[in-house]
Formats: structure tokens, sequence, C-alpha cells
DNA sequence: CCCGCACCTTGATCTGTATCAAGTCTTAGC
DNA sequence: GCTAAGACTTGATACAGATCAAGGTGCGGG
């Protein structure tokens, strides 16, 4: 179908040693690369290589749009998007996944999207066959599953409201927050807030243009809402503002 | 926070009898107004008044968005909007549900949209509490709603991508086509499609306004790929061509 | 330290859709 | 059938954001 970047393979996690704890799997707590305790201790017995961890570089896909969706996979570091595709080439980026997110929920026989790494990623990966034997043996986590779909459809929705209803402006300044509110759940301290994805990633999420999108950055910073610091950082200056601006006119 | 129209009161479905059968709920197979069977047929004894059954008229309020959400709904009959406001009135209506779908899945505290009826709707609900009671029995039941809220996401990511990137007339002839796709899979004959909803409803729902949307439809008249018939029923003389158009420029 | 390239910003202009403003059609109630 | 009111269509005009076209800027590699 398309021209676009990205190549493929899976690059599994060279059991790399830096000093850092590595980041958990949201579904299996799991921290190690091959044993995976689930979380519910029902009867439950630790299972080895249920999860998988592989990594992904900056523009790499994981899968795309049409493939036989063979895993859910689990962020537990870096940034993804997931977008489908017009015939021509026009893109749509549905959403932005951020550690402890899921992907590959939509359950269809393929991918319904595809999804590429936007900074260097880390995903625990899940067998479709091996998960269902998990969700069968703990319905807790299937309860969890659902819990987290209903949340993303609710995300979904806003989304709608967003590029059906939204002026340029009010759809940067709900961009910003969202990545504000994504940075402070996830962790990392914030308030200067690290934008990872380029302005045509952001133009492709919000419905817009490049050029639009940067016109909007400029003007909130001429308006003293924001602050653009090097090293794609940007500093939030009026957020009680740009809240009144991302939810009205 | 809004003018809009709407009622609220739930008017309990008058045993009213019709000759022809009632519709059944997909969730639970009942057809009558108090026994409820569940599906799966696992240790489950009948349950007597899980689910109960309510009639929406034209425009009446289902529930509003913030509202605690106390049930979840089953529409077999009939077709329902919902939708979000922004402060200032614009609307997006992020879905129309017919015969067999599900409202409020979503599973938050409180709703996070308003559901209305379009036409008269028949609805089967389901009490939180009790409904979780019933899935804590039935795996199977649990199941097959986190594969339909797969579906519902999957839906929303396509109608993200027609909000964000397509042009009114693509809109408009994906939406014809969705019209007729449902129509089908719920039962309806077709060919000629019925189209229950108002101008302002298709446009609340596609991102554009009433005239364009008007507009839209008239120039696919003219140029022989649809006839619009009396009783908002639309005819669609080149499907083919419909679809070309829906998926790209 | 400098270079090159990708990314970002800014400007000029265009255009699809919104907005404003009349009509015209449909339909339900009488 | 007639009529009124809402729903729909059509036309004229406006404008937000797209498109086309240059520059700037920052950053990684030599």
């Amino acid at each position: 179908m398309k021209a676009r970047t990205g190549q493929r393979e899976f690059s599994v996690a060279s059991g790399d040693n830096d000093a850092a704890i590595p980041p958990a799997c949201t579904l299996c707590g799991v921290r190690s690369l091959t044993v995976c305790a689930p979380l519910d201790n029902a009867g439950l017995t630790a299972v080895d290589e249920i999860a998988t961890r592989h990594t992904f570089e900056p523009g790499q896909t994981i899968f795309d749009e049409g493939e036989p969706s063979q895993h859910l996979f689990n962020v537990t570091d870096g940034t993804v998007k997931i977008y489908k595709l017009l015939a021509d080439g026009r893109r749509q980026i549905t959403g932005f996944l951020f550690s402890g997110d899921f992907l590959g929920l939509a359950s269809e026989a393929t991918y319904t999207y595809s999804a590429e790494a936007v900074t260097t990623t880390k995903l625990c990966c899940f067998r479709h066959g091996q998960l269902d034997e998990l969700l069968q043996r703990s319905p807790q986590m299937e309860r969890r599953l659902l819990a987290i779909a209903g949340h993303e459809l609710a995300e979904a929705q806003e989304q709608m409201l967003l590029l059906g209803r939204k002026t340029a402006k009010e759809r940067v300044a709900s961009f910003l927050l969202l990545l504000s509110r994504r940075a402070k759940q996830t962790g990392r301290s914030e308030d200067p807030v690290h934008v990872p994805m380029n302005r045509t990633d952001i133009a492709d999420y919000l419905g817009l243009t490049t050029e639009t999108v940067s016109r909007t950055f400029t003007k909130l910073k001429l308006e003293g809402l924001i602050r653009l610091l090097p090293k794609s950082m940007v500093a939030l200056a009026d957020r009680q503002q740009l809240s009144d601006i991302a939810e009205t006119s």
C-alpha cells in the first residue's frame, strides 16, 4: 500500500544489563526476560516464557495493518504510535502509547492499524494462544483487560470530539495537556513536558498539517502559555489557561 | 452546561403485545420482560429480573455524560446516538447504535458521554452490580464483552481516520455504506437504506455542518451515485463507486 | 569545530467548508 | 385537503487551515 519508512524484524532485547531496574510489564508484572509470574496468586504457577521482551528502535515498524494479529503487547518503556492510512497516503495517528499501555487489544484476526516505535521502545509480548490460556485461568486479568479496553474507548471518543469539533488551537492545547497528564502518571516528573514525536506525527494525530501545528505552537508561545525549550521539551507556563482553551473555544 | 432538548425518565416497556416476537437481547437472549436465562448453560440457573426492558421515544435522553453509570444496556430495537459536548454547545456524535449494540461499556464510574434515542428504542438494561455477579459466573460472557469492546475500539479508530483525514464527500459516502452494512447485518433487507437520523445528527457525526451534508447528498445524487427517496430512504445506486470514494480521494 | 540534513518555522496564497441568509419541501395535526 | 413548523436545500460570502515555497535551526558525525 504505502511508501513510508519502517524496517521490520524482531530485535530480541539482549538481556541488556544497565544499572536501572527494568520496567515492569503491566499485565504480568515481570521484570526479567523469561520468567513471568502473573499478578493473581489464585492457584497460578509462575509461567515461564509466556511473555517475551523485545526492543524497537525509533521508526521501526512493530506491525502493519492487515497482518495476522499474533501478539498482544504491553509497552514497558518508550513511545509507540498507532495509525491508519488511506490509499493515497493520508495518515491518521489514532493514538500514542506510553509505558503501561497495551497494544493490539482489538482482537480481530488481523491488526486493524499499524504500530511503529517513536522512541526506543521496550515491549512485553504475549502470543495470543498462550494469552488465552492465561486469561482462562485468571478471570481477574480478563477483568482488567476489559476495564482497559473500556478506558481506551473513552479516550477514543474524546479524540473524536477533538477531531470533529475543536479548532487548531484547542487541539494543540489538548494535546500538550494529554502529554503532561501521561508523563505525570508514568512517574516522570514533568513540568517541562517531553514531546518525543515530531511535528508531522503531532499533525497526523491532531488532524492538522505540520505548518498549522508549528504556527499554533508559536502563537501559544507568543501568548505566554508555553515555552519551547531545547531537547523537545515544552514548559506549560499557564496550565489553567491552556486547560480553558482545550475544552472550550 | 447545554441547552439542547431531551426529557428524562424511564418509561417501562408496557408489556406491549404486538403480534411480532420481541427482539432478543444479545447478552442474555431474553425475549420476555422479566425472565433472563443467560446464554451459557454451565451451571447457571435462569436468573429472574437481571435484565429489565425499557422503551425510549425519539429525542428522549437515556443518560447524560457525568451521571453515575449504573447500567449496561443492550439495544434490542431502534437507533441510539451517543455524543459529547463542548462547553459552548459544539457536539460530536461518537456513534450510532443499532439493534444488538451495547451501550455503556466504558466502565468508568460515570458515563463519559450522553445517549439519546433517535427512533423509538428498546433497551435491555443490566444493573452494574448484578451484571458483575453474572460475569463472575460466566467467563464466557466476559469474553464476549471483551471482544465487543475490542471491536468498538476498531470502529472508533476508523471514525478517527474519517474525522481527521477524509473530505466531506468521502465522509458521507463512508456513512452511507456504514448504514447499509449495519442494516444488512441487523437483518433488514436494505437496498434502499433507511436513514433514521436527521441532517444535524449526520453532520455532528461526520464533523461537518448540516449545509455541507446537504450539499454533499445533492452532489452524490447529481453524479448518479445515490437516489433520495421518500420516508428517509436512500438508494445506493452505485455501491462500487461509493466504496471507492469512501476509502480514497 | 564545522558540515549536512532533517526538522521546524514563517510567509503568501488558495480552497474546502463554515457561516449567514433565504427559500422550498415534508409531514403531522386538524 | 390545508396549514404551520420543522427539516432540508440552495446561494452568497467569509475564513480557518491547507498548500506552496523559502528560509532558519539544531544536532550528530567526521
